[in-house]
DNA sequence: AACGTCGCCGCAAACGTTTGCATTGAATGA
DNA sequence: TCATTCAATGCAAACGTTTGCGGCGACGTT
């Protein structure tokens, strides 16, 4: 079972005619008679003639292919974005590469050159974790290579950048449990390195500010709650144990807020009337959990597109166009559900 | 700034020389002396070359990249599965090309033709919900490119093919259920169309056939409760009201299971002292809530590696070689937790 | 001196496509 | 009748790389 690719020479051998005639035939250019036209069409549908992309990218340098550098494909955030990217892109005639560097910035530094590599019309990324050194993404862009940052963004590398208002994330997360009554609210915060997470934390400062409410120190818990249940569960046992303790937590992602959930539960005291909880990300459990915890969706989906957009639309600039950079911000939105409400 | 790749003919010329001999210095080839080879890569390392892997495929004909048609990428298991897939075929030099049905049949086509424009090296694929004609599939595969099927198979076209063994978890879900003491096992069923929803309720079948438990037609809710607490809600609603009301649930997947479970406790009965309950699928949520849901893990970053595996075995055949085909069935693993343990 | 060997390298073709330019033949005009 | 024009097509180069084959100079052998 031979891997028989039809091309434009077998037709043109089969039709007694040029390579080149049968090119101009396919794409209907003028100076081709009718007939040969004709001719040419019909054998080609006949054959199932699929042009060669790759010479064609050969000798265009475009490869019609959008390259994905993403941390985690399987958290949910990352790949509704994912998703986002390749609704735009096959929309406008692109595929999709995609490379997972694993919060690891070795992992990263391969990507980035794999894809290049694979010259890859543009690139779209978002930075590992452990990124701190931006030597690999520079390299790229002084090789004018056009490249959209999303959600993990490089600050000191001038392209268009796709984000979400934590700040606002935070702001509105923090005001509404204030609007429901709560008085003394408490912060799981993230691991300050990345820049997201002390925006989620300066918009719980603004909204408290704002409403002249204390910043209490104590009840900023700055500790890397990310991603483990546990750390969460001892933050609160923390909170619970204060002389004061809070009545209300916002916790910087939803499985921190379901870790104080628990936690609070074990305590006998009852959520929302005891403590409010609110939460981010808008992670499908949420929705299922007693109470349903309210949490501030970030719009993955939309970062996606917007990303794809912005990438698509710089390398389908003209040369002399100028690309101005430019970085969208995206609200969020607040999902009140039955963990914030008295 | 312009995208000044550097090209072997690039170096050529600085150093004077022709671009074969530059070819073969990089490739060490014993015809070329090794001052010129040290020459040759010096000047490659300080100019960044990197070689040109569009021309490359040319050449050879071989992109190096392998096609994943998939049906959502949002998809928990299915995102892992691309994990699984990313790890196996970078580690051997391949790049991953992703293409989301969103389980229509209709992007399915335009899918598969668009990996094949691209001359993908082979192709793993999962089928959307609507796809029932294989007629694409089957024009790639008598292409010769090669393929192979994971998760959602197709069995009329003989490739080799990756699923999970779906009866088996069934029976060891529903027989854990039985070794902890339950007698009247209730299970939320997943839409019959789909194979793997029904080799699980075979397998659950069988479980209680094996311990001389019957098999109660009242006890087995066959509709769509896949994706819906609601509907598992309403269904476990139904099963409560019963006469002879089940002592245990084994849900078809997790969300039906955590809707089981509200609704246990909305009506007062605890678990699993009252009524046992048992998921399918193993998500992160499972772990968190209380209590802690028993649950069917499904090998998904296995199955991805194993699928991946297949493929690049099957692309780097040589032609004399004759590949069978192969059918991996992979192992479910029983997760037991809070929910099912007396 | 003539021949063979060997190390090192370049030429040219090939992969499939596009495109500027040249070529051909026929029709038109004077 | 001959020059001009025009429509229709072909030629060849190019994209970047690899590779079979042949060239060439240096050296050793008879």
């Amino acid at each position: 079972m031979k891997s028989n690719q039809i091309t434009i020479k077998d037709i043109a051998r089969e039709l007694d005619i040029s390579p080149s005639t049968v090119s101009r035939a396919l794409k209907d250019h003028p100076d081709i008679s009718p007939k040969t036209k004709k001719q040419v069409r019909e054998l080609a549908e006949k054959l199932n003639y699929q042009p060669n992309s790759i010479a064609l990218s050969l000798r265009s340098s475009k490869s019609n292919t959008i390259g994905v550098v993403i941390p985690q494909v399987v958290h949910f955030f990352f790949s509704t974005i994912i998703s986002g990217i390749e609704d735009i892109a096959y929309a406008a005639g692109y595929s999709v590469m995609v490379a997972q560097s694993n919060e690891s910035y070795d992992r990263e530094v391969m990507d980035t050159k794999a894809l290049f590599n694979n010259r890859v019309d543009g690139i779209l990324v978002s930075m590992s974790r452990e990124t701190t050194d931006y030597a690999h993404l520079e390299f790229l862009h002084n090789r004018g290579i056009p490249m959209v940052f999303y959600d993990r963004v490089c600050d000191s590398i001038d392209c268009s950048k796709v984000v979400v208002d934590d700040f606002d994330g935070g702001y509105r997360a923090t005001k509404h449990l204030i609007e429901q009554g709560y008085k003394r609210i408490a912060h799981l915060a993230g691991p300050h390195s990345l820049h997201m997470f002390r925006q989620r934390l300066d918009g719980y400062k603004k909204a408290l500010q704002e409403h002249g409410l204390p910043i209490d120190e104590s009840l900023i818990l700055p500790e890397n709650a990310s991603d483990d249940e546990n750390v969460a569960k001892e933050l609160t046992e923390r909170l619970l144990n204060l002389d004061e303790r809070p009545d209300a937590i916002f916790a910087n992602n939803d499985i921190a807020a379901l870790g104080a959930m628990i936690t609070i539960k074990e305590h006998g005291l009852k959520v929302p009337s005891d403590i409010g909880i609110v939460g981010f990300s808008n992670w499908r459990f949420t929705a299922l959990t007693e109470p349903t915890i309210t949490t501030v969706a970030q719009p993955g989906f939309e970062m996606g597109q917007e990303a794809a957009r912005l990438l698509i639309e710089a390398i389908e600039a003209k040369d002399d166009e100028v690309i101005t950079s430019v970085t969208k911000v995206l609200k969020t939105e607040l999902v009140v559900r039955g963990s914030s409400v008295k």
